[in-house]
DNA sequence: GTATAAATGAAAAACGTTTTCATTTATACT
DNA sequence: AGTATAAATGAAAACGTTTTTCATTTATAC
């Protein structure tokens, strides 16, 4: 068990969350992998590394690490499909390739002066925010290049 | 039909959307409502206000103004569940309440700056964000606050 | 070792959204 | 005005994701 995890288990007990060897399982892959991974896939990635686990448990198991606050959602894929996870430490944000779905997080996102603004201007009690950006990501830029050199040489009908 | 209906109307008809009496009526509803609404909201006033309407072609529409850049989502509300929709004009953001899902809409987000330092460090082309802010409204606290005020002068048992 | 509350998994339900397809209709063109 | 056509509609069914239910199993504390 990396040293992650074992942070992570740690605070599950301290939580009162018992340490089952599906949630073990889960959180292995979570933390192994360097993909924001969706639900169904981390279920594929489960049984194929540790067996058989309902979907169900994976749920339960995410809600869990989200209640800990160790798991963060990415928002803008797509049709908002509940794209997600991984990365228990530092504040950070996403940037995502609309075209592959490829995901590059960041940090420094310098939102306290703007923050402070709104809070000012409308009276609310900011807890959080959501940001992310979407675009297309170098590799993707560069197909896209070839495909239009290609069609420049194609035979016109 | 108000001007900003009139004007979504002829850009509808513009890119060669034709206008139904349901595309109208949902238009209405939209540009009517001062909140945020979901389909399913917009489905209800739509068959109060205008009549039978199913369910599909306010999908439909909503897909459509979607695509016509003139309607945007409100993400991080509770579980993201798409909820989401109105104001054609300017660029903006929303802060939410995530206690009664009160949404309010500010301009200035100023993020050119973080965009620039993303594109050059990453490579990325950057198309669009996502930012949202939630917490809680002032009203949202007050009440906050007389219950704790109720608490402590309630008869320990 | 035992008691207990919590966790699991299968099946079903719930939910929001999309697809399918037969029918209707807005628009462009006589 | 009348007609042709592609587009839009609506009902029903399908869809994918997530949650609920409930009987069974299990991690933990004693």
């Amino acid at each position: 068990m990396g040293s992650v995890e074992k942070k992570i288990a740690t605070i599950m007990r301290e939580r009162g969350y018992k340490l089952t060897p599906q949630r073990l399982a889960v959180l292995n892959v979570v933390v192994d992998s360097e993909d924001h991974l969706t639900p169904a896939a981390i279920y594929d990635k489960v049984r194929h590394k540790h067996g058989a686990v309902g979907l169900v448990t994976i749920y339960r198991t995410l809600n869990m690490l989200d209640d800990l606050g160790l798991i963060c959602q990415v928002h803008g894929h797509g049709d908002n499909r509940s794209y997600l996870i991984r990365r228990p430490l530092e504040h950070h944000h996403h940037l995502v390739c609309s075209e592959c779905g490829k995901v590059v997080d960041f940090t420094g996102c310098n939102l306290c002066e703007l923050e402070r603004r709104l809070s000012e201007e409308t009276g609310f009690e900011i807890d959080s925010h959501i940001l992310e950006f979407a675009g297309h990501c170098r590799n993707c830029r560069n197909k896209a290049v070839k495909q239009d050199v290609q069609m420049l040489h194609a035979v016109p009908e």
